[in-house]
DNA sequence: CCCCAGGCAGCGC
DNA sequence: GCGCTGCATGGG
């Protein structure tokens, strides 16, 4: 799903600039949303946000996609700039790495339904700033490990067990030409796979459990007993799917929705966490029984959140409302 | 010092 | 089925 358009502009450097600058592509954004909340509200976890020195007060945003860095910058409104570093790629290869981690095009109408806006005009007005938002169709199996790192503690510590893992279990980039690190690519289920656990501890937050349901699940993909690449949206329905991964220790209701969501491509899985909970009990009075969240009542709120935000994306929508209830209602800023 | 941060699983009742 | 608890650490 998407929120940025590629123009047809796709500009190649000729010449090797020092620090190999490579492939450029300009991307022309059909709405206002800006690129940091585009990125981040997207589920990326492992966009670096650092000042442009060329352009104050613009942000450069660096990411690794495919084993490919990019850097992203926002040139104006509507406009966004990829540049691609490190190791050399065609830019046609660039152009459909960035298009399929931007997604598909999603109608704002869709996203919101008739119905939802009749029903909701007030907060329906609220939410129109986050037009644009996209689900970022990442790596299913980036997604797997990193929301399985994602239980229980803040943003920052998540991000932390991220980088962790790539840098002791992924690939180092180099500069094609100097030889330069550049980065880590994100591990390769065999890696994790023959971890010890001891290493991989260090990068679960110390936490063995966690450490141990990532080993399992990396040799679970190794021997072909869960194929990621099989449970997206074209081979196999979100409750097949869904049903698979939380048969897996250390995967839970929420975080199974959020596999299938960022790295699956079912658009129809509604990750509840605290915060989703929250405001459908508060803005549309969905509630639950009891306090704790049991699979029973996940499924029957999460079919209730479907049924408010329609058939089409209700994974977005979710999402959308999600930032709208943390950033304006909450005055949340850790994203 | 206390409480919470984008959960999950195991246990007792 | 429901409630409680451990897991782990950093920051407000």
């Amino acid at each position: 799903m998407v929120v940025l358009r590629l123009d047809k502009t796709l500009m190649l450097n000729s010449n090797q600039e020092k620090g190999c600058r490579c492939s450029k592509v300009f991307i022309k954004k059909p709405t206002y949303y800006n690129l940091h909340d585009t990125l981040f509200c997207g589920q990326a976890f492992r966009w670096i946000e650092k000042p442009n020195p060329n352009q104050n007060p613009s942000r450069i945003y660096e990411g690794i996609l495919q084993n490919i860095i990019i850097q992203v910058q926002e040139i104006d409104n509507q406009t966004i700039l990829v540049e691609q570093i490190g190791t050399r790629i065609p830019e046609t290869k660039l152009k459909k790495v960035v298009r399929q981690y931007l997604g598909l095009n999603v109608s704002w109408e869709k996203t919101f339904n008739t119905l939802f806006k009749k029903n909701y005009p007030g907060i329906y007005t609220k939410l129109k700033k986050y037009k644009g938002l996209s689900v970022l169709s990442q790596n299913n199996f980036e997604v797997l490990i990193s929301f399985m790192c994602a239980q229980g503690l803040g943003v920052s510590i998540i991000r932390r067990q991220i980088s962790m893992l790539c840098e002791l279990f992924g690939e180092p980039i180099l500069n094609f030409k100097s030889s330069e690190l550049l980065g880590y690519s994100f591990p390769k289920p065999e890696s994790l796979a023959e971890a010890s656990l001891h290493e991989l501890k260090k990068c679960t937050n110390n936490n063995g459990i966690r450490a141990k349901n990532i080993k399992h699940i990396s040799q679970s993909i190794c021997n072909s007993s869960l194929n990621l690449d099989e449970l997206c949206a074209e081979n196999t329905s979100y409750e097949e799917a869904k049903e698979l991964l939380v048969s897996f220790p250390g995967i839970g209701e929420k975080i199974a929705d959020c596999v299938c969501l960022f790295g699956l491509g079912h658009h129809e899985a509604i990750p509840i966490d605290r915060h989703v909970r929250e405001y459908l009990d508060k803005l549309f009075e969905l509630r639950t029984p009891s306090q704790a969240l049991s699979e029973q009542n996940y499924r029957n709120l999460a079919e209730k959140a479907r049924a408010l935000l329609g058939p089409d994306y209700p994974g977005l929508s979710s999402q959308i409302l999600f930032h709208y209830w943390r950033k304006d209602v909450k005055g949340l800023t850790s994203f």
